[in-house]
DNA sequence: ACTAAATAATTTAACATTAAAGTATTATTC
DNA sequence: GAATAATACTTTAATGTTAAATTATTTAGT
């Protein structure tokens, strides 16, 4: 572990403990993936699913902005969960939106699959005791901020907080 | 902030840690793009011309398990970069092996990037006390753990600890 | 009412990412 | 020394991701 750069002790320090912040969400998030895969789930759909479960039919734009993705992904994303039959697009009394429900298949198997992530996630958490994830928490919570502090969906690996940078073209 | 899902103490407080863990590094990589975007270098990009710069030449495998990318993908990043002109490809004597070296051009982009880079980073990690940092730093080590434990890159931002999930197909 | 602005969704192009299959090269084993 | 295994890299197919451009619809201003 650690940095190789030869700095100044605060670069050293700084570098250092980005690193292990980058490291602990990367294996975080992989570890818990095998079980959204084994489930034909990617990371977005799952979020997507779960969002639908815990907050209710929402329109792509609102998803977007819980998700924290841009608006062409949310497209895609939801396209495939449509594909699969696993969400439903309902154009709305104003023909722009589309609100999006789950259908029957979808409620099953995202009730079926957040227990288990919640589970995989318990269990590599528990490795902090509870005073150590509340500081966790705090200290990222001071990292995480200057976004504009929406609700994150329970559980969802999301990526991007501003549905704006490391685009391409 | 927070989560809404209504579960027991421990379910939710390991769902709030988790989220604003997931929050904070997404929101920093995030933040650090923008000046890679205005370099026209990729997260991946940067990642791999930093480790040739702090490293030295490597062939494209062992570059892969630095940066915890899969073969292919070091190959699409290579491609990338080389035809950008700032990696050059070198078979070795083991005709298997590729040695990856930078360019002068590559080499000055990423003299010229890291320090910015360097910059930017410790500006966001500021809003933590050196103890701060050190703390984060030791409970992400312990969430992170379970990884093989390789030398991470200074200042990538990396994705996926182990180069075997979250695949398609 | 008509235009202009705003909003929602989609499309497009480029790059990233993975797993799996394929190719080339080297090492091992019999 | 020829078959086999191992290693390094590439290719392929699918999905994700963004920014930017486009389309459709609604709202606001005149």
């Amino acid at each position: 572990m650690g940095t190789r750069y030869r700095g100044t002790r605060e670069e050293v320090n700084v570098l250092d403990a980005f690193i292990k912040l980058m490291r602990a969400s990367d294996s975080l998030t992989s570890r818990l993936s095998p079980l959204l895969s084994s489930a034909g789930l990617t990371l977005g759909q799952f979020g997507a699913l779960e969002v639908l479960l815990h907050l209710g039919p929402l329109c792509q734009s609102e998803l977007g902005r819980k998700l924290l993705r841009t608006g062409g992904n949310i497209t895609m994303v939801v396209d495939n969960l449509e594909r699969r039959g696993l969400v439903r697009r309902e154009r709305g009394e104003d023909r722009r939106f589309i609100t999006l429900h789950l259908t029957k298949e979808g409620r099953q198997l995202i009730q079926k699959i957040f227990p288990k992530h919640l589970d995989a996630l318990l269990r590599e958490m528990r490795i902090l005791t509870e005073a150590e994830q509340k500081e966790l928490g705090r200290l990222c919570k001071k990292l995480g901020k200057g976004s504009e502090g929406e609700i994150q969906a329970e559980g969802g690996c999301k990526k991007e907080i501003t549905p704006s940078k490391g685009g391409r073209k």
